[in-house]
DNA sequence: AACAAATACGTGTATATACACGTATTATAA
DNA sequence: TTATAATACGTGTATATACACGTATTTGTT
């Protein structure tokens, strides 16, 4: 669906602009999608994104902070996504030794079996709907890439 | 910055896959610095996108659910947007005469006002921050359009 | 060593998101 | 015409976002 449709608007200040409208109206349909696979598993997008973190360290702990920094959407409040995997046991939170002020937070092991399984589900959705291939994926994040080159 | 350093991380699956991840930090990267815009007025990222799409009708009316079609985030809570809205006395909301199940919303002066001034700000800074030029803004659009083709 | 600054987390509040459900009204059909 | 379905909105709940602030701990300075 084009823009112009999904927002029901035509005029747009220039491209540039439009473009902004672009990328916010796609990000608001890939977590659709993507929310959409993770609930069967009982987890939502912020969620599987902390759980996907920790992976990449695993088996290794992290802090908090470690975590807060990697998120996609930094200003996520990631004690309180913490708070809710702990609950669900898909990870395990203790005071580190070494600096009391830092929480750490291992993967448990039912942690790792529903992020593997709803990552094989998510990267299937992933390639079933977005429609471009390498070539263009690659033309699209160099292009995102300049767009934010003014990032702070 | 590029975001194998926003997300601090290294390894994606391929280009499709991290143009996902990318498309979804840029949108996040936009909304914060409107948001910090936004608030010298006292409005929300969502609060000021139903206040311009009833610009839009202006000075015509629009019912609630006109309003959430046109929104790029589509299940934003509408009804509740509307009643900080109408707090603020920016919006008024009144009962359709023809169709009574309808809810109809008008800009108030001091939304015109207070619309017409943000929109200066957030116009500046977007050419301020999103550095590309209007024949790669076409490029991106073209790329963000055929990513979604699979849209439902 | 004592104090100040920085750091790491957690909490509180307002707003937004996602989804289910309820109610009033209108449209449709038997 | 009466019953049923569809529509439009509002509300309730859980989670997330954005931002300010508090507390404990560590670091750095004098």
């Amino acid at each position: 669906m084009k823009l112009e449709q999904a927002i029901q608007s035509t005029k747009f200040k220039n491209e540039v602009h439009k473009a902004g409208l672009n990328i916010l109206y796609t990000a608001w349909w890939l977590k659709t999608v993507m929310s959409r696979e993770l609930k069967e598993f009982g987890l939502t997008h912020e969620q599987y994104n902390v759980l996907r973190i920790l992976k990449g360290k695993y088996p290794d702990q992290m802090c908090v902070r470690d975590i807060a920094c990697r998120m996609i959407e930094k200003s996520s409040n990631v004690p309180r996504i913490i708070d809710r995997l702990e609950i669900k046991k898909l990870v395990k939170r203790s005071t580190s030794a070494l600096d009391k002020r830092e929480t750490v937070i291992t993967l448990t092991q039912a942690g790792i079996t529903i992020l593997e399984a709803s990552t094989v589900v998510l990267n299937r959705v992933m390639d079933e709907m977005m429609l471009v291939n390498e070539t263009e994926a690659l033309d699209l994040n160099n292009l995102l890439e300049k767009v934010r080159s003014n990032e702070e």
